[in-house]
RNA sequence: GGGGCAUUAGCUCAGUUGGCUAGAGCGUUUGACUGGCAGUCAAGAGGUCAUCGGUUCGAUUCCGAUAUGCUCCA
């Protein structure tokens, strides 16, 4: 076999390198964790990013591009995750080479290159490749794609061009939408005398490890109707798809992914950090694997601004990280966190093509770190839990582990099954399977039930390419509904409607979607909400217009609009504040945009000082005075803008051109809405700094006349008290004194008090009589608190070894009464404090308890109490009898 | 989006038929001991038992709501 020595980043290289000399534009990897798309958290395939030019929504800005993506396949149809680290090629993330015509070149030229870079570039063994083109469909009458055979019989002798079904070799984005035929690249990397037992061409599409789909070439040339009819589109597109790691492991001559440079180092470190060798042991390389893998998926999330967390797209990047500790943790003995120091290799490896991950390594490890303990300390009680489990089982001379309880485990405790039964095993112990799977489809089903919402199908009235957004100008305007659709969830119904053009804000970049009203002569239309799906601007109402294709006049809830934007504004502001007060480190995590306040969460390593947080808020409130107007521009070259020193977020995706936000130095990208003048924000305060993370703080901050209430009201507090003090100069040191004053003056208290129970004592010692060998005593005392009855019984226990003590009191309108028995009368006479308390307290309307040498009671009606204390008595002449 | 669990001293956690004057270990303060290092011993401080409401004579404990966190499912 042809062999060239490529490292994986010169693989990459000459991929772009190659299609860069066939004109292709070259763009760089989408962010890896989706926005705005309820059907998709992850970008799962190359494509993606470039969806709106096939649908037609969006034109690019040039037909011909190339690039390498980072995937994430860990969720919905694609869901490899449990594969992972088992075998030699399945992934959680991978990189994602293509080259996208976007109504330029076809069939002829895709398949040309893609032999041209295989072949010519990379070197490839011409014998190792068979190739698949499309048999065709008489039901969606389509003839068997005799084009790309035709090209490849150019390259490849006939017996190397397999025919293959619609479920391999017709692509379709979705039930609806564009589609075509696609042709598939395979490889065979066999042993020759294997190759020479059983040919290629058997084997392929049948998930041998060494004979693997390469490539994917798709042909977009139809348009799939709601009817299922198949309609050839003007503009053919061409979309495809090379898995980088699985290039290289061809390219490099491996049997596997994981033996490529891509992975080797990191494999290499995580074997020198378990003193394992890799290849030792199958359990142990399956572990160390699952850790190479996960680490890039979570190192390329945290990267992309998606930290872990506990829902949504954060709980499955927690997830990965979890099993990847988890097999750390049983196959390679690492008990403390360990994952996260891998990541500088990491960072070596990658950081050059994917800069994101260099610049922000040491956020990342830190992170990963924090997240490493907190599930090991997970692990930690479960472990106790479930050793407390193992005891009661063997207490009842059982070998089974009830499924409910392993379930309980898994489902409360975050407690892996398979480490339940590791456990057991040990023990030659097993879980009741069947219970737990009961228990795991009970759950399912629960959740499904709550989770179903009915979404209708769009009712389309007006057919309308693109819902401009007008609400930069306007906030008022004519609008006609373009469609709608109803939304039905558990507890009740919404519209989705879609306008020809809006002036509402839908939900975008942390800042929430306006509200406000649609209306006309007949009626009007609360809308409770915006939101985006994709590029669409969904508008929500609680009801559907009687009449849906007339013409309205939509209007934006104004005052709420303003105030939305004097908060984003202060975004701005505060951010760019943080960097000169905190230092450039400080980048953008997370934001929330409300009408009442605003929520800021970025990188930084320590607590925010007092003095800092004065000091943002300070050169904040300057701003403001300054009054900057807004410079907006609209429709900038990306580059321009980052020119301009506008701000780029990592895990931001941005269009060809941006929108430029300038208010003195802060530039930023942003779509958001802005006040016109920082004057108009008037005011703005930070009232909350938290961490959310490990290097990530939050601060919560107000604007405007919210800020201006904050103040107000602890203007007004401090009034009072000052009001309470009227003669004190300093008030901090008049608040000071009192508290002092106080707590001297409670001791003193509490000394009388206790004198005062000494004379109550020795009034009760007089009272004392013999019955048999011990004293009794039955009294009524006067005291203020029900506490007071313990103490002095305590007092009588700690002075008499023989003694039995029955108090009743009057406070507050209540009975209360109280039994001490010193431990040797309880002996003796078999008395014990809670079963007399109950005989005695009948009478007060009440009840009581408590521990066998003392009891207390209470009751409503305290005329009861002598009767009590008379009955007390009785009891224990019988006692002693 | 739904289910389960948790929230008690600075930290890690105990605390069952509702009544134990709310505990342990670590940390902290003070004192004593030893030639020093390092400790040992003793004493003390530190609690709205997450918040709000309900049931009850009485709630850290039971019930409901809220907040925060953990966890599983989607």
């Amino acid at each position: 076999m042809t062999y060239t020595s490529m490292t994986s980043q010169e693989i990459r290289q000459s991929f772009l390198d190659f299609f860069k000399k066939k004109n292709h534009q070259v763009f760089p990897s989408a962010p890896m964790v989706l926005k705005n798309d309820p059907t998709l958290m992850f970008t799962n395939a190359g494509m993606n990013q470039f969806k709106d030019y096939f649908l037609g929504n969006r034109k690019p800005s040039g037909r011909r591009v190339t690039n390498t993506q980072k995937c994430l396949r860990v969720t919905g149809k694609h869901n490899d995750l449990e594969e992972v680290g088992h075998d030699t090629y399945h992934h959680t993330m991978f990189e994602m080479l293509g080259n996208w015509s976007f109504g330029d070149y076809f069939k002829k030229e895709a398949i040309g290159w893609a032999w041209e870079f295989l072949t010519g570039c990379v070197k490839l063994d011409r014998d190792r490749i068979y190739v698949t083109i499309f048999e065709g469909d008489r039901k969606d009458g389509i003839e068997r794609d005799l084009e790309a055979f035709g090209y490849w019989n150019e390259y490849l002798e006939k017996e190397r061009i397999l025919d293959g079904s619609k479920k391999d070799n017709f692509w379709e984005m979705g039930d609806t939408g564009p589609c075509g035929p696609c042709s598939e690249i395979h490889i065979d990397l066999r042993e020759d005398a294997d190759r020479e037992k059983t040919p290629g061409a058997e084997l392929v599409n049948k998930d041998h490890p060494l004979v693997v789909e390469v490539w994917n070439l798709v042909f977009i040339q139809f348009n799939r109707k709601a009817s299922g009819e198949l309609k050839s589109l003007p503009e053919k597109h061409v979309d495809t798809g090379m898995g980088f790691e699985r290039l290289c492991m061809a390219i490099q001559n491996k049997k596997s992914n994981y033996d490529t440079d891509v992975f080797q180092p990191i494999i290499q470190e995580i074997a020198s950090i378990s003193t394992i060798k890799y290849g030792s042991g199958e359990t142990t390389d399956v572990a160390m694997r699952v850790v190479a893998d996960h680490l890039r998926a979570i190192a390329f999330s945290i990267a992309d601004g998606q930290l872990p967390s506990n829902n949504k797209a954060g709980y499955v990047i927690r997830r990965i990280l979890r099993r990847a500790v988890r097999y750390g943790f049983t196959y390679l003995d690492q008990k403390e966190p360990f994952i996260h120091r891998l990541v500088p290799t990491l960072a070596g490896l990658m950081g050059e093509t994917f800069p994101e991950l260099k610049a922000q390594q040491e956020l990342i490890r830190r992170v990963i770190r924090e997240e490493e303990q907190s599930f090991l300390s997970t692990l930690d009680t479960g472990m106790r839990l479930l050793d407390q489990l193992v005891d009661n089982s063997k207490k009842e001379n059982s070998r089974i582990l009830p499924g409910k309880e392993a379930f309980v485990l898994y489902d409360t405790f975050g407690f892996p099954l398979d480490l339940t039964e590791l456990i057991l095993a040990e023990q030659d112990m097993e879980v009741d399977r069947r219970q737990f799977e009961k228990e795991m489809s009970a759950q399912k089903s629960r959740s499904k039930q709550a989770a179903e919402t009915e979404s209708g199908d769009w009712t389309e009235l007006i057919s309308d390419d693109v819902e401009e957004f007008v609400g930069y100008d306007w906030l008022t305007i004519e609008v006609k509904i373009t469609r709608y659709r109803k939304i039905k969830t558990k507890n009740r119904e919404l519209y989705h409607l879609v306008f020809n053009l809006t002036p509402f804000y839908a939900e975008s970049g942390g800042q929430t979607g306006d509200r406000g009203i649609i209306e006309n002569e007949q009626e009007r239309v609360e809308i409770i909400d915006t939101k985006k799906e994709n590029d669409l601007i969904i508008h929500v109402a609680k009801k559907l217009p009687s009449d849906p294709s007339a013409t309205f006049t939509a209007k934006v809830n104004e005052e709420r609009r303003l105030r939305t934007a004097n908060n984003h504004t202060a975004t701005h502001l505060m951010h760019h504040a943080l960097r000169k007060v905190l230092g450039d480190h400080v980048e953008q995590k997370g934001s929330l945009v409300d009408s009442d306040y605003l929520r800021f969460d970025f990188s930084h390593f320590q607590r925010v000082t007092d003095e800092e947080l004065r000091k943002v808020e300070y050169q904040v409130n300057q701003m403001i005075r300054l009054n900057s107007t807004m410079e907006e521009h609209r429709s900038v070259p990306i580059k321009k803008a980052v020119g301009m020193g506008a701000l780029a977020l990592f895990g931001e995706k941005y269009g060809d051109t941006v929108r430029v936000i300038k208010f003195g130095d802060s530039v930023e990208l942003c779509g958001g809405t802005h006040v016109e003048a920082t004057g108009q924000i008037g005011s703005f305060r930070i009232f909350r700094e938290t961490s959310i993370a490990a290097g990530v703080r939050r601060i919560e901050a107000i604007t405007g006349e919210v800020a201006e209430n904050y103040i107000d009201g602890h203007i007004d507090m401090i009034r009072q008290i000052s009001g309470s003090f009227e003669k004190q100069k300093d008030l901090v040191k008049a608040v000071k004194g009192m508290l002092d004053e106080n707590s001297k003056l409670s001791r003193q208290v509490d000394r009388f008090q206790q004198n005062v129970l000494g004379i109550i004592v020795k009034t009760l010692e007089q009272k004392m009589e013999h019955i048999g060998d011990m004293y009794f005593i039955a009294s009524k005392v006067d005291l203020s608190e029900a506490s007071h009855l313990k103490d002095l019984a305590f007092r009588f226990r700690e002075r008499y070894k023989k003694v039995c003590l029955v108090l009743g009191a009057e406070i507050d309108g209540k009975a209360h009464l109280a039994v001490m028995i010193n431990d040797e009368v309880r002996q003796n006479y078999s008395l014990d404090a809670p079963t007399m308390i109950r005989e005695i307290s009948t009478g007060i309307q009440g009840g009581g308890g408590g521990q066998p040498f003392l009891a207390t009671a209470g009751g409503k009606n305290p005329a009861g109490i002598d009767a009590a204390l008379k009955k007390a008595r009785e009891i224990v002449v019988d006692a002693v009898g």
